[in-house]
RNA sequence: GGGCGCGUAGCUCAGUGGGAGAGCGCUCGCUUCACACGCGAGAGGUCGCAGGUUCGAAACCCGCCGCGCCCACCA
C-alpha cells in the first residue's frame, strides 16, 4: 500500500475542482507515459481476447457499455500487479464493408478481372454501372475506407478512457490476421480437419453465397397453405399439404409416419406429381408427424433442412430447380431423373415457372394446380418462421454447392467438455454453449462466395481436357503466406497457365469471417510469428462478450482452438448483457433509437457514462438510463469535493489512529475493500463499484460530518488521528474508484501523490484491518475493544441522523444549536456511543448529550430556542 | 415445443432463511465554514399468483401466469 503519511510535498489542491477536460487532459498523459503499454518482460500477465468491433458504420451505445466492464477488469488487474495484455482489434473484415464500398466507391468485385496496381477508382461513384475490379484491388479499397473509421473508433475509445496499448492494434483482414487464418487453414487441411464437398449447402440468393449454421435466424413471414393432390394407382390418390407448391417438380417421395394407419396401404406405391407426371415412391419415416396436414409430407431436393435429412437417410435421388441466383433451372425433362409419365404436358407446366424467382414461381404453379383440379380447397393464410440469412433479405435456400467444411460434429463431446472447463461469468451463460453444441446439424461450412475476406489458400490443377481436379488441391507453402489464389502463382507453375488446360485455378473463394474472427487469440498474440510473446499470453485469461455471440464467436474460436492446440483458448468467459432501450427493447439502428457514444460522452463526462455501464451486471440487459450518467457525475464530482476537503490545508497526520472512530472508520474500509476484491476477483465489477460507492456516501454523509470539529482543530494532538485517517481514507477510495471513474480519480491522486492511480497497488484489506487494530487497545482484549468501536461508530451516526431529523421537521438550519440530547439505548450501545460523544457534540452543535439505558432506541432532541 | 434468465416502491435495480432496502423521480425544508453539480427530512411496496417445506419464506421446492433471450418448428 501506498504510504500517504510518507507524502513528502504538500498536496496543490486546485481552488475550484472540476470534472472538465479531464479527459483531453490525462489521456495526453496516458499516452506520454505509455502506461497501458504492455511489456513482455514481466512474467505475471493477464491477457484479454478483446472483441475486436465492425467497422462498418458506426459505435453505439451497447459498444460502450460492455468494452467499459472489460476496462474495469483490466484496470483492477494492473492494479493488482499484474501485466496486463489488452490489444484492439478491429473487425474489418467481411459483408458490411463490401456493402459499404461497392456503393461508395461505385465498383464490382470480379476475382476473374487480373490486379491492376495503378487502379484508381471511378470519380463519380454510379451504382447502377459499376466498374469490374480485382480482388486485390476491391481489397485495397476496403482497408482505404475502413482506416478511417477506425481512426474515429480508436479516437472514441481513447475519450472513453480504455486502457488499451494502442501499439498492438490488429485487423482482421490484415496481412497478420491473413497469414494466422490460411496458416490454421492448411494446417487443418493437412491432417484432415478440412474438407471439401459437393453437397446441399444453406445458400443466400441476394448474396449468392452459402451461409452457416450459425448465421441463420427465425423470422415471421406470411405464407399460405396448399392442400395438393398427387394421383395414384390402384391404392388411390394422395393429399399432401405444402406452403412450397414450386417445389413439387422437385420433388422426390411422399412420406407418412410408419404407424399411420391413413396412408399405410399407399406406403410402397407410386404416385405422380401433378402437373408434371413424375413418379415418385410413397415411404415411411418416424420423424414424420402424424398431425401435421394430412399426415404425408412431401420430400423435394431441398425445401428444407428436413429434407436434406430424408433425402441423405433413405437415398432418394436429387431433383434441383433452384439456381444459386434464386431462379428456377431449365431442367431436361426426359433425361435421366427428369422423366414423366406425360414429357409434353411437364414440359408444358415447368416452361410456365423456368426463369422465375420463388414468388414468381409459387404464384403461377397455384394457377396451374387450380386450372388442372389438383389443389383442394383454398389456400389457407399461415404465419410461420421461415430461416434468413441474418444480413439477408429473402429466405435461405438450400443448394447444391462445392463448399469447404471444418469438422465439428465429431468433436462435440469434446467440446461440451471443454466447455466445462470454461469458468463462465455468469455461471447459467453455459447452458446456451451447451444448447448450442448440442444442437449441431452438420460440420461447419466455411467458405463464402464473396471477395474482402481471407482467400483459401489453395489452388487445383487443371487437367488436358480443361476440368478442374478439386479433389487435388496444391496448397500455398508456409513462404507465401499470406497469399491470394487469384493473382498469386503456386509453386512449379507461372502466371500464363492460370485456367489453361494442364495449368491451374485459384480457389475463388474466402473464409467465413467468423472464421477468421474465431482466432482473435492466435492473432493479438501473434502464433507463428512471435513465439516468445504467444506463449506468454495464449491461453488467455479472458474473453469478454456479448451473449447473443456465444453460437458464433465463442463456439468457433473454442473449436479452433481444440483443433489446434487441443485446449481452451482462454480460462474465463465475461459475459455481457445488452443496452436496452427504456421500452426494454434491444437498441439497435433499424429501430432507430440508437444514442451516438461521442454526444453522450461530450454531455456528460467519460467517468459518468463508465458509471452507468460499470452498473450493468455481468450478463444482464440494462436499460439506456442517462439519469444513472447523472449519478455517475455526482459521484465524480463528489470525490473531487470530499478529496479538497480531506487534503486543503491538512494538519500534519500522525503516526497512529489514536481515536477510537478513526479506527472504526478504518476497519469498516477495510471490509468493503475486501468485499470490492473478492467481486472483481469473480468478474463482478458491478458489485465491487455498489459496495465501494455506497460506502463512500456513508463516509462523505455520517464520518466527514463527524470528525470535521477535529480536523479543524488547530492542536496537533487532537487532528493528528483524524488527519491520518482521512488520509489514508481517501487514498483507498481513490484507488477502489480507479477502473471505473478512471479520469477523476487520476487528477484526484495528482493533487497528492506521485506516478499514476492506475499503476498504484490495488488496497488491501488486511493491511488496513492491520492498522486499525495494531493501534486499538492493550493485547487481550483487541476484539472486544474493536467491536466497542465499531458500535460507537454505528451509535454516533445514528444519533447524529436523529439530530438532523429534529432539525428539519423544526425547519431549522443543520447548524443549529441544540440545548440538550436525550439517547435511549441498550446498556452496550450507550456505552460504546461515549467513544464517539466527542465528535457527536461538535457535528450536531449539541451543549448536553445525555444518555439512559432503554430496550428501544429513541433520541430526544431539545433545540435551543429559534432567535430568528 | 425445449433451454436459460427475469418478475421487489412511479422508474432503474440490490437483497438467496429471521428488521422490506438503495438511487432516481416526487413532496417539504436548509445559502451548511469540501461540495447548491450541494445538504437534511418525508411520503411511497399484501416482494407476479397459488400451494408446499420450515418455529420463521421476497429468498428454498412444486405448479401456474407474464416478459426477454437462445434453440427447435417451413408437411
Amino acid at each position: 500500500m501506498a504510504s500517504p503519511s510518507e507524502s513528502s510535498t504538500a498536496p496543490r489542491v486546485p481552488e475550484r475542482p472540476t470534472l472538465d477536460g479531464l479527459e483531453a487532459k490525462w489521456s495526453a498523459v496516458w499516452e506520454a507515459d505509455g502506461l497501458y503499454r504492455f511489456d513482455r518482460s514481466r512474467e505475471d500477465v493477464f491477457s484479454i481476447d478483446t472483441p475486436p468491433p465492425t467497422v462498418s458504420g458506426s459505435l453505439h451505445v451497447g459498444h460502450v457499455f460492455s468494452y467499459t466492464h472489460t476496462d474495469a477488469v483490466a484496470r483492477y488487474k494492473r492494479m493488482r500487479g499484474m501485466e496486463v495484455f489488452y490489444p484492439m482489434g478491429w473487425d474489418d473484415n467481411g459483408l458490411p464493408t463490401e456493402r459499404r464500398v461497392q456503393n461508395h466507391f461505385g465498383v464490382r468485385c470480379d476475382p476473374s478481372v487480373p490486379y491492376d496496381p495503378d487502379f484508381q477508382p471511378p470519380e463519380e461513384a454510379d451504382a447502377k454501372e459499376p466498374v469490374s475490379i480485382s480482388r486485390p484491388n476491391f481489397v485495397e479499397l476496403c482497408l482505404r475506407l475502413t482506416e478511417s473509421d477506425e481512426q474515429a473508433f480508436e479516437s472514441l475509445w481513447r475519450t472513453l478512457g480504455l486502457s488499451v496499448d494502442w501499439s498492438m492494434t490488429y485487423t482482421t483482414i490484415g496481412k497478420l490476421a491473413q497469414r494466422i487464418s490460411q496458416r490454421s487453414f492448411l494446417g487443418l487441411l493437412e491432417r484432415g480437419g478440412a474438407y471439401q464437398l459437393e453437397a446441399p449447402t444453406l445458400w443466400d440468393v441476394d448474396f449468392q453465397t452459402a451461409v452457416a449454421q450459425a448465421e441463420l435466424e427465425d423470422r415471421e413471414r406470411p405464407g399460405a397453405m396448399h392442400r395438393v393432390r398427387f394421383a395414384g394407382e390402384g391404392a388411390g390418390e394422395a393429399l399432401i399439404e405444402t406452403t412450397r407448391p414450386e417445389l413439387i417438380p422437385a420433388c422426390v417421395a411422399l412420406l407418412a409416419h410408419p404407424d399411420d394407419p391413413r396412408h399405410s396401404a399407399l406406403v410402397g406405391s407410386e404416385v405422380l406429381t401433378p402437373l408434371f407426371g413424375t413418379r415418385v415412391p410413397v415411404m415411411s419415416h418416424p420423424a414424420v408427424e402424424q398431425d401435421k396436414g394430412t399426415g404425408l409430407v412431401m420430400v423435394c431436393t431441398f425445401g428444407d433442412l428436413t429434407d436434406v435429412m430424408w433425402w441423405r437417410e433413405l437415398g432418394l435421388p436429387v431433383r434441383s430447380v433452384l439456381g444459386p441466383d434464386g431462379r428456377l433451372l431449365e431442367v431436361p425433362w426426359g433425361e435421366p431423373g427428369w422423366e414423366s409419365d406425360d414429357l409434353e404436358r411437364a414440359r408444358e407446366h415447368y416452361g410456365e415457372l423456368s426463369g422465375r424467382t420463388i414468388n414468381q414461381a409459387r404464384r403461377r404453379i397455384v394457377e396451374l394446380l387450380e386450372a388442372s383440379d389438383d389443389l383442394i380447397g383454398e389456400p389457407q393464410p399461415v404465419n410461420r418462421a421461415v430461416k434468413f440469412f441474418e444480413k439477408g433479405e429473402r429466405p435461405v435456400e438450400i443448394v447444391t454447392s462445392r463448399q469447404w467444411f471444418i469438422r465439428t460434429i465429431e468433436h462435440r463431446e469434446k467440446l461440451l467438455e471443454r466447455g466445462r472447463e470454461l469458468q463462465w461469468h455468469p455461471p447459467y451463460m453455459r447452458a446456451r454453449f451447451e444448447d448450442w453444441v448440442n444442437g449441431l446439424t452438420g460440420d461447419w461450412c466455411v467458405s463464402r462466395q464473396r471477395f474482402f475476406g481471407v482467400p483459401f489458400p489453395v489452388w487445383y490443377p487443371i487437367d488436358a481436357a480443361g476440368a478442374i481436379l478439386y479433389d487435388q488441391p496444391i496448397a500455398a507453402s508456409a513462404e507465401q503466406l499470406p497469399v491470394d489464389p487469384s493473382t498469386d502463382v503456386p509453386d512449379g507453375y507461372d502466371a500464363s497457365q492460370r485456367g489453361q488446360p494442364g495449368g491451374f485455378a485459384g480457389d475463388p473463394d474466402v473464409m467465413d469471417t467468423w472464421a477468421t474472427s474465431s482466432l482473435t487469440p492466435q492473432i493479438a498474440g501473434q502464433a507463428g510469428e512471435d513465439p516468445e510473446l504467444f506463449a506468454k499470453v495464449f491461453p488467455m485469461d479472458v474473453r469478454p462478450q456479448a451473449h447473443d455471440i456465444i453460437r458464433t464467436w465463442l463456439f468457433s474460436t473454442i473449436l479452433l482452438s481444440q483443433l489446434d492446440y487441443e485446449e481452451l483458448p482462454w480460462r474465463n468467459a465475461a459475459i455481457s448483457g445488452w443496452v436496452l432501450d427504456p421500452d426494454r427493447k434491444k437498441m439497435s439502428k433499424s429501430k432507430g433509437n440508437v444514442v451516438t457514444p461521442i454526444h453522450l460522452l461530450e454531455e456528460h463526462g467519460a467517468d459518468a457514462v463508465r458509471y452507468w455501464a460499470a452498473n450493468g451486471r455481468p450478463g444482464t440487459d440494462t436499460a439506456f438510463d442517462a439519469q444513472q450518467m447523472k449519478v455517475g457525475r455526482r459521484l465524480a464530482v463528489k470525490l473531487l469535493n470530499a478529496s479538497k476537503f480531506a487534503l486543503a490545508d491538512l494538519p500534519a497526520p500522525g503516526q497512529e489512529l489514536t481515536h477510537p472512530l478513526d479506527r472504526a472508520l478504518i476497519a469498516r474500509l477495510a471490509r468493503v475493500v475486501g468485499e470490492a476484491t473478492d467481486s472483481f476477483e469473480a468478474y463482478d465489477y458491478a458489485r465491487a463499484l455498489e459496495r465501494a460507492e455506497s460506502f463512500f456516501w456513508w463516509y462523505c454523509d455520517y464520518y466527514l460530518e463527524l470528525v470535521k470539529g477535529r480536523r479543524y482543530d488547530p492542536g496537533p494532538e487532537v487532528s493528528a488521528s483524524v488527519s491520518l485517517a482521512l488520509r489514508v481514507s481517501l487514498s483507498v477510495f481513490q484507488r477502489l474508484f480507479a477502473p471505473f471513474l478512471p479520469f477523476v480519480c487520476e487528477e484526484v491522486w495528482s493533487w497528492w501523490q506521485e506516478g499514476s492511480v492506475h499503476r498504484a497497488q490495488w488496497p488491501e484489506a488486511q493491511e488496513l484491518a492491520a492498522m486499525a487494530a495494531d493501534a486499538g487497545a492493550g493485547a487481550g482484549s483487541k476484539n472486544a475493544e474493536a467491536r466497542r468501536e465499531a458500535v460507537a461508530l454505528e451509535v454516533t451516526a445514528e444519533v447524529l441522523s436523529e439530530v438532523r431529523k429534529a432539525k428539519s421537521q423544526a425547519r431549522r438550519p443543520m447548524r443549529a444549536p441544540v440545548e440538550r440530547v436525550v439517547v435511549h439505548d441498550t446498556a452496550e450501545r450507550i456505552d460504546a456511543l461515549e467513544l464517539g460523544a466527542g465528535d457527536l457534540r461538535l457535528a450536531g452543535a449539541i451543549e448536553a448529550l445525555e444518555s439512559t439505558v432503554d430496550e428501544e432506541f429513541a433520541v430526544e432532541v431539545e433545540l435551543a430556542p429559534d432567535k430568528g
